[in-house]
DNA sequence: CACTGTTCGTGATAGCAATCACAGGTGTTA
DNA sequence: TAACACCTGTGATTGCTATCACGAACAGTG
């Protein structure tokens, strides 16, 4: 029998080989391995909910693999995308720690895998790993800074050419480059970016033409090529 | 020579007999005492600066006395105010735990006194003692928690209007009541209602004026007063 | 009390983006 | 390949709010 494909992937995860930064890296092998006990492991498809805005926390989802998108909305029905999560990233933790309900919800876009650690096994295991709680604080302060850049983005930008060209700087920053221009898969509907950043649909795809008409960037397929990345900065400037 | 006043009201702020909720209440005798040891205390005239926005991170002050505004702005001169701390809060604290620059302005409008804790104290103190790193963690999840309001309110809420009877509900909320009608001191200007809701001051006149009309709330010299609240929350539905 | 600076009220105007409407495109399933 | 559901592009219209402009009210200061 051979060795469970799956169960590698996720000890990656937890132990975070991927990216140093994350929860859940480079900790004491007795924290490492009490880890392995409380947490448990599950697939999800695409538009699978792993917390809905609302519900009581249960616990923290580290993703694995796979992309999930975080979001709110008003009674009305709008809705407003906060993030986009990828692996490594660990979701649901102010709810849980706070016990508050789920502040948002968070939805598989790209399906993938997650660990699930329940509320009363993280707090226990907090308490008992100091260190730990540590590194959950910092945890919460980068979610802390990136809801602040939210703010500022909402709330200072008043153009949605602006915002939009903040996204796609914001996209540019983590991008492969091919001719020194960077190149972005782009798996989100134009309803989506308008979430995002705060506006219709329509006016999203207006804003496309517009950004294509004057050089900033190059639909091709699927795939996005920032054309122009240095006027984007000028747009934005703050 | 009599016991120095001020002292007994910093105690207090530490030691936080106010509001059971808040950071370094209820803690263990020693860790008091440690905190009493590294913290400094300095009284703050109206306007003062506790830190700017962009600045290294220095370390976190506790508010015991006074009303301090956070606020951020754009290099265009756009600003918002994104709260108004109160005594018991505690400022810098995300900056000082993850070593960024201070994401936020803090300006005291109104004079008090501020326990300060230096980063490198804090963070010693917090591995000494990690019942408190719990506590710092749980302080931050709040911050993210109002942080997140903030993005609701700014992302979906369109019309200024909106905005504008979720502040008046808020204000409400912690307000006297007499005669059944909430009373609210007003200490803001037109122009710092309209950075909190991210308006024009114009709009925000013209806002008073309308609510006036609408019998919604009613202004007495500083005094404001809220007629129907229930209409507000109507207003607001989310 | 006169002077100066800040805050507040309100009209007029212009511009931008939400909304409505609909056609063409794309992809998936039977 | 036909049918359907979903995405995308683009025009026309409307409403709202930022902006400009100005005068009145008010507070602090010499």
């Amino acid at each position: 029998m051979r060795a469970p494909y799956g169960l590698n992937i996720i000890d990656n995860c937890l132990t975070c080989q991927v990216r140093e930064e994350h929860l859940f890296c480079n900790l004491s092998r007795p924290a490492v391995q009490k880890l392995n006990e409380i947490k448990s492991t599950a697939v999800y498809p695409k538009s699978a909910m792993l917390f809905i805005e609302g519900q009581q926390p249960r616990g923290v989802f580290v993703l694995c693999t796979g992309k999930a998108k975080l979001s709110t909305s008003s009674s009305d029905g709008k809705t407003i995308i906060l993030k986009i999560s990828e692996p490594g990233d660990v979701l649901g933790l102010n709810a849980t720690i706070s016990n508050r309900p789920y502040e948002a919800t968070a939805e598989m876009v790209e399906p993938g895998q997650a660990n699930f650690i329940a509320r009363d096994a993280l707090l226990q295991f907090l308490r008992e790993h100091g260190e730990v709680a540590l590194r959950v604080a910092e945890q919460l302060s980068r979610n802390y800074y990136s809801a602040y850049e939210e703010i500022r983005t909402l709330g200072l930008s008043n153009s949605p050419s602006e915002k939009f060209a903040k996204l796609l700087l914001a996209w540019s920053g983590d991008a492969a480059h091919s001719a020194d221009l960077p190149h972005v898969k782009l798996t989100l509907t134009h309803e989506e970016i308008a979430e995002m950043i705060g506006t219709t649909r329509e006016t999203v795809s207006r804003l496309f033409s517009e950004f294509k008409k004057k050089q900033l960037l190059q639909v091709k397929g699927s795939t996005l090529i920032i054309r122009n990345k240095h006027a984007l900065e000028r747009m934005v400037h703050s």
